[in-house]
DNA sequence: ATCAGTTAGTGTAAAATTTACACTAACCTT
DNA sequence: AAGGTTAGTGTAAATTTTACACTAACTGAT
């Protein structure tokens, strides 16, 4: 039996939340088969912890380095990668193409500027795809990806976590719009600041913005340090 | 590489929160080496699911049966089943002593009163142990062991699950005994049975307690059927 | 039969939180 | 100077949370 992790790497523009997606190789030899996209995710290695393999894996897949990844839950069902869709490509890729895969799932949260996903290893390209406009993936991947997202909105609004998806200094209207996003639903301006105040994350900068088309909006920053680990 | 469930089951008597410990068998041939506790846990079949595995492992060690169990968490330390004072069990009862172990955890939470365990296997005695007083345990159980706590307590107060505590009657001093029991903190009662009311999850039966030293109280039933699965 | 002991059961006022809602301020462009 | 755009701010009503104390109904003992 296998263990992998797979990490469904969220990351946020001003706009639109998307996810990591990588793309299959095309396996040698074989030439038309169906290119699939999938979560980055790989075997874990003998000597790492879970937490190191979701660095690694995603690392050597997208060039993302320094992610805070956060376990979220497994998926062991017996046949999550048998599906005929995913044979071709397991056969090409893996050393034991037919063995059974148990998957622990990471989910993180990323600013997309920060990081460039480049693809490597047996991922052909890295790309970000809007997270309500996701295809069928590999495996199981699609249910994967709608629990991450699940508990990615549970924990925006129990913990408000979400800095990460800013500039380090950022406005109040950017912040909610970033929650609006990601809960995809409006939020009352006046309340949703007081919510954030009465958090006590964020403090004013001595700065505005500026180079903007209409009033310029204090900018704020993370009293707390980000999260690393 | 290895996978395992390890169950930590929560009970309750009216009384006390209690967690399920096994004690590992006594290897053949081995005369005096420590016996240790452990939560009941094993690896994973090639044909099952992790919940099937859950129910299964929890059965054929403690004759517990039919227990909703959940998936809390993934625990995989490279080490955490290397360390020397489980090595001789290891050796004894896995085919791959050496090998890692990657678990995943379940919780769940019953009445002491339903269940009896009885231990088999490779497990010696099966027993319930007091949550405030867990002695070392096997691997890194008492760390699994503190996790799963928090989690009960979490969806406790989310979900408001932990009516499978009581019996199919129940007063809302008991289910009221029960949160306080788990939380490890007094609450009031009249707010109390505000919050319970407000839930819409009990409603009262035509009866009431009867053979008590006191004012019988109203009984209650669960509203919405017992989860299964 | 009465009394003492025990747990059941109930309401309310104050505080805190959540919700809904609309106008002025400051910058840029034309 | 005017128009367009986003920033920023307060309050009243509704809801939720909290703190708190007395009466009711049974049993067992006298």
């Amino acid at each position: 039996m296998d263990i992998s992790v797979d990490c469904v790497v969220f990351g946020f523009d001003e706009d639109e939340l998307k996810v990591l997606l990588i793309e299959q190789k095309q396996p040698d030899g074989k030439s038309a088969i169906k290119l699939q996209k999938a979560v980055p995710g790989d075997l874990v290695d003998e000597n790492e912890s879970l937490d190191q393999a979701a660095q690694r894996i995603l690392l050597e897949l997208t060039s993302l380095k320094g992610i805070y990844l956060k376990q979220f839950h497994a998926f062991g069902d017996p046949d999550r990668v048998s599906g005929l869709k995913d044979r071709d490509w397991l056969r090409s890729f893996r050393t034991h193409p037919e063995r059974r895969v148990i998957t622990i799932g990471y989910y993180s949260l990323v600013k997309m500027d920060d990081f460039n996903p480049q693809a490597a290893s047996f991922a052909a390209k890295a790309q970000w795809v809007d997270v309500y406009k996701i295809p069928s993936l590999a495996f199981d991947h699609n249910n994967i990806v709608d629990q991450a997202l699940q508990v990615l909105r549970h924990e925006l609004m129990a913990d408000h976590i979400g800095f990460e998806l800013l500039p380090e200094k950022f406005t109040l209207s950017q912040l909610q719009k970033l929650y609006e996003i990601i809960l995809d639903k409006k939020l009352d301006k006046r309340n949703f600041r007081k919510n954030i105040m009465r958090t006590d994350t964020v403090t004013p900068l001595e700065e505005k913005q500026s180079g903007v088309y209409h009033k310029p909006a204090q900018l704020f920053k993370v009293k707390r340090p980000r999260k690393t680990t």
